[in-house]
DNA sequence: GTCTATAGTACGATAGAC
DNA sequence: GTCTATCGTACTATAGAC
């Protein structure tokens, strides 16, 4: 027999994802998901650094994977090219819609998850910005590329979220990628 | 004789930036911070939502007179030329390079300010698409442009702050957009 | 202005897993 | 034995309620 049951973080990020959208981010203290977990406050501390960090588990493996592409790429692909299989090889990972649409929803609800969500693009970001450097990359070209990539992500997540069943996430980062070059094209 | 001193938001911000800087965000209590300007917890917390937000006082006329250019730019403008307008003209507001520079340093050192400066370029941003929108510009062409257009403004902004004297901020702002140009263009 | 709930930290105790 | 996971308690400070 086992003395404690397994899986503690995910018992912890189920029961916070639920309760914070049952009665919101804010009416939710850390007591009442660590009950739900069948844990204790100090328990939950033990896993995540803060309240808000449980529902951001993934995001250290989603920017190697989002990194890694870039990193791995020849050497004579162009920066905007690397970076966009890059956000084809990132969509992959967002397998499960319903759970990121529901993970969305509690998020949207609350400013400081959101605060938190902008945190870990801004991470992400930086991080896309060295590997371009490595790769010969000058400023501020990296880090104007890499903040570009994000944006292009971020817009095509959110129809991707929105949208209806069978929208193709690699066919709208094209799309938007596509609007990027008309606008800073100019008139 | 004046029954309180004048101007109890500008000595409660002057006094957190100072003890900010002296001894970092997180070793800062806000009692520290009234005490120095004169003035008791309450009153802070009546000023000021919360004890990052007195670092950020200025964000909303900022983002006024950014979003505001855009809005009045003739009909016929680009808009990546308005928005390249709007850039210019919110560096104008930014005269004090000194005093950003002392907020920058403390801002880069805490975590949780740099939380609450990307929550406000994302409000900026929000608001700029918005704008961009009204214009006529279509989903997701407003909303890539406005965050293009932040990428642009903060690495030019990062360039002023560290730069040496004579640093000119709209030609460091038309020397970035060149290089994302050249970076969309592609190889 | 006073009071209180809750986040988050510090230190410690306990006890299963190996 | 060592390592690691849980839990107990006391404490500070933010922030909101009254």
């Amino acid at each position: 027999m086992v003395r404690w049951e397994p899986n503690p973080r995910g018992r912890l990020q189920e029961a916070a994802l639920a309760l914070y959208g049952e009665r919101g981010f804010e009416n939710t203290t850390v007591a009442e998901i660590a009950e739900r977990a069948g844990l204790t406050e100090r328990t939950f501390f033990r896993h995540f650094a803060d309240k808000r960090e449980v529902l951001f588990d993934g995001a250290d493996a989603f920017t190697e994977a989002f990194v890694g592409t870039v990193r791995n790429a020849p050497a004579d692909v162009a920066p905007i090219d690397a970076v966009t299989a890059a956000l084809e090889a990132a969509a992959a990972l967002l397998a499960d819609r319903k759970f990121a649409r529901q993970r969305q929803v509690v998020i949207a609800a609350s400013p400081e998850l959101q605060e938190r969500e902008l945190s870990k693009f801004a991470s992400l970001s930086t991080a896309l910005a060295d590997a371009l450097r490595q790769r010969g990359l000058a400023e501020p070209a990296a880090t104007l590329t890499a903040e570009l990539a994000i944006a292009v992500f971020r817009v095509a997540f959110e129809r991707w979220i929105e949208g209806s069943e069978d929208q193709d996430f690699p066919q709208l980062i094209r799309e938007s990628l596509d609007q990027l070059r008309a606008v800073t094209a100019g008139a």
